[in-house]
DNA sequence: GGTATAGGTAAACGCTGTTGACCTGTCAAA
DNA sequence: TTTGACAGGTCAACAGCGTTTACCTATACC
């Protein structure tokens, strides 16, 4: 049999699984954000979305899969990487800067708080391969791109996770700048070449 | 009623109570060794000390309690503050790629493993910032300590993270020199002091 | 000897993510 | 029109988790 939703000359939208697909996801990313991960139970998602908690599974293989699906949406990196390469540091230091003052979208700020969770961990990390070290090092390009990408990304998640530790302690104005200027000093270390190899 | 373990001169060591506590605290030790914080549950602990579950809550408020407990014996971060300030960031630099490289005793590698758990982090958390935010800071002095403390810990974190996202990638001897040689040179940076206000 | 009590146990509680069996309505083919 | 297949959805259960409550038992004191 077909699946109306998937034959290309369909009339109805597909009352069925598209749209409890799209619900569930929406309820999940309005949770998320509210709650964090962790906080929120299959069945927390389920009754929100007005289905039954089995259909998770059913269309998101896992709890997991809805995170995977909504950050895939978001991006929770942004393109960060594309763009003048002379400011590239300027904007990664200014992201992470603002990062730590809670600023992002209130997703972003949500799973922040929430990234205990292994889940959470694991699909994270995923995407920051994808989307910040592997496009980095391409970007970077050179023998040592991988090593200097690593680098990068541990001083933006390092701040991320610096946060909080310590709460966002909001910063004056200037002091910020002095800040994000410092943040960026240590990204443009990390990406200086390293010296030619003596050995 | 006094408890005999506790009065000074009691003959029996306590068969009871500070026995149990022990074995218990040495089972939860060498299996979150072996299988991770996650990994391990209540009952597997337990278990393996031969005691009741309840046990554990009785004498460690809860599972968490045994981490806490772990961590303030063996210490997660050891005396790397302590010692010559001149060598202090070639210290820290050390130990980080160090990390990087699986080193360090068998508990840490295991929970740097399974640094995905609330618990864990919540409890790493409060360890970091006692013995690594706060000494660092009173040790650093002066108006700014706090940041440039925080922006070494950033560093520090950064680079434990990325070990986990990319796994640990051995590299060759003088490799890790550079390395090692650059994580410094960014930690420097993080304690360089901010130029004069001029605002 | 009687009794308070520390130490220990068994069984449950409420929760989690996940799964398999079942129902139901629609749509295609005979 | 009847039949059958099947997508979409529901219900109830599973196994596990951390934790708690009620109970038992042996020891130590009066």
């Amino acid at each position: 049999m077909v699946r109306p939703e998937e034959t290309g000359g369909g009339s109805a939208p597909a009352r069925g699984r598209e749209a409890t697909r799209a619900r569930i996801l929406e309820s999940a990313r309005e949770l998320f954000t509210s709650e964090g991960y962790g906080a929120v139970s299959s069945r927390m998602i389920a009754a929100h979305a007005g289905v039954n908690v089995a259909l998770i599974n059913r269309y998101f293989g896992a709890k997991r899969g809805l995170l995977t699906e909504i950050l895939r949406e978001d991006g929770v990196f942004p393109g960060l990487i594309e763009g003048d390469p002379d400011t590239l540091t300027r904007r990664l230091a200014e992201h992470a800067v603002g990062r730590l003052h809670g600023e992002g979208t209130p997703l972003q700020r949500a799973l922040d708080h929430s990234s205990g969770d292994p889940d959470l961990q694991a699909v994270y990390q995923g995407r920051l391969k994808s989307a910040m070290l592997e496009p980095l090092s391409a970007y970077l390009g050179g023998e040592h791109a991988p090593v200097h990408a690593s680098l990068v990304a541990a001083v933006l998640l390092g701040l991320t996770r610096v946060r909080l530790i310590e709460g966002a302690t909001a910063l004056r104005a200037h002091d910020r700048e002095r800040l994000t200027d410092r943040v960026q000093a240590l990204l443009d270390l990390c990406l200086e070449e390293f010296e030619a190899d003596g050995g």
